[in-house]
DNA sequence: TTAATTGTAATGTTTTTTATTACAATTAAA
DNA sequence: TTTAATTGTAATAAAAAACATTACAATTAA
């Protein structure tokens, strides 16, 4: 993947970690990040979705986390942003009357699955909490 | 990164890995990946130029391995790719007068590296003859 | 009743990636 | 010497992906 969703769905995470009693809207994010409050309140429905946090609608709302800081993992938030294939892309439409076309997606898939492990894996020990208190 | 050019790369090197003797034309691999010559002849350049590869030129020409494919890892093909920033891109121009947004790009920096060489550390430890042996 | 906010759709713009065309330079072989 | 096949390279086009923008209904708090 070559997008900003896991740094911009981490930046989201960081900022209502550092306020865990205020609803944070995304009007408000967004000016962190920088990018539009739209694109913030897209992703904040995939965090949502996945129980990470909870929104409220109206005047005075926003997001803010479910639980805390400290038992949400960055594995978590990679899931959300659906990031997998981490090593690139494959070729579809390989050849299939060579040998190596035929089959060389089979392999890179394997690959590319056993890579996108070991990150997750690498990922589940670090907590966001952990991440908020390098700043 | 969101492109096939990790793939790509393998994809040729296996190729040339199967039959060490001979020079494959860009003409032949593209056809095996189905993709254009011309991205192939690109990539052959980058993978020349690190010494993993030598090409000939003119009739007959092409290009073969340069050193036993046992030689050769899986994490030098993703060296020369370009491969960095594994889990996406940041977002450049985050606020520099919010405490998360002033800092977040470091840390960010810090979790990419720190992940980015682990893959590659795994990737280190596979071959591009382990990987033609699955097939 | 008003103001602020999310959720969502629709559309537009920019950036990235891939494909295509063209051709000079080189090389092998007829 | 001539021909055919090939790389190396540039320039341009097309396609795909990512991100931005606008708009507004629904909701909520004050």
């Amino acid at each position: 993947m070559n997008n900003t969703r896991f740094a911009t769905s981490v930046h989201i995470l960081t900022l209502l970690a550092l306020k865990p009693e205020e609803w944070l809207s995304s009007e408000f994010i967004a000016g962190s990040i920088n990018i539009n409050p739209v694109i913030v309140r897209k992703e904040i429905i995939f965090l949502s979705g996945a129980g990470l946090i909870q929104t409220k609608k109206g005047k005075d709302g926003g997001a803010k986390l479910n639980r805390p800081a400290s038992l949400i993992y960055l594995s978590e938030i990679l899931e959300i942003v659906h990031y997998s294939d981490m090593l690139g892309r494959k070729n579809l439409n390989t050849n299939p009357q060579c040998f190596i076309g035929s089959q060389i997606n089979e392999r890179l898939d394997s690959l590319f699955k056993r890579t996108d492990l070991l990150i997750k894996e690498s990922l589940g020990k670090q907590s966001l909490a952990d991440f908020l208190n390098q700043f």
